[in-house]
DNA sequence: AACTTATTACGAAGCTCTTCGTAATTACTA
DNA sequence: TAGTAATTACGAAGAGCTTCGTAATAAGTT
């Protein structure tokens, strides 16, 4: 069974790649990847290999370079990093949680709308 | 230089005890320690040994039983993890980690109504 | 002083993550 | 076919995390 993990932090790194320009072989992955760090094409390649193994991404071997792709979307992965925090550090309360992050960060007044309409539509939806 | 850092999952469980209980022994850490996992007594030793060398706790030697305290507050550490996953999963966007948020559990009136609350103080701050 | 008990100190084992060097494989080219 | 270039496969090393067994130390007790 593929297990549904989280991903580390340079396996996340590959993942954002992956997201943003779809499936991909080794080669492009490492061409699209910021550096930094730096990371040498063998070691892209062994996280990709390993990302495969865990289930994490999925690969096309039909053709001369393999082909990766992400099996789960960013919305998907995002949630669960949030699960995991919301247990791990804020009692599994989301206010707390959304108050720690109100207060990391100076908030642009847009942003801050931003965040009302999302509230205001969750009400509706939840209605 | 104490170098100020994330604590670990492990470590995360042992400063909410010194947070909940105030400085304490390893003995009284490993008491108020909840079971999951379950953890030895010299686990917990070490553990605090290392966290007292990465600075993230200071301990008092003047006592038979050394007694260990935190360092920094449930609240600043709270807020370095929030910060982390803002930069590594949301493109330092707070009202990205918020629509995860409210979506990555059922909310409860209450606690939306709560949230509207923190808004509504933040503006007033703010202006 | 000898004994017992609590505590700390030390070090190692097993694990995962991350990195990369080197070898093997594959496909293309002269 | 022989040579080359790109790619994949393999394996290992170093680091940090987590756990705990065992030894050393300190304090109190008879």
């Amino acid at each position: 069974m593929a297990q549904k993990q989280n991903p580390t932090d340079a396996e996340l790194d590959l993942l954002k790649v992956l997201w943003e320009h779809g499936p991909c072989t080794v080669n492009e992955v490492h061409a699209h990847l910021k550096d930094n760090p730096p990371r040498g094409y063998t070691t892209v390649l062994k996280l990709l290999q390993i990302m495969a193994e865990k289930g994490l991404v999925k690969r096309d071997e039909n053709h001369r370079a393999h082909v990766y792709r992400a099996i789960t979307s960013d919305k998907q992965v995002h949630r669960n990093l949030v699960r995991r925090l919301l247990v791990r550090a804020f009692d599994n309360s989301t206010s707390k949680l959304i108050a720690q992050a109100l207060d990391a960060r100076p908030i642009s007044p847009d942003e801050l709308a931003e965040i009302r309409a999302m509230l205001d539509k969750m009400e509706k939806g939840v209605k």
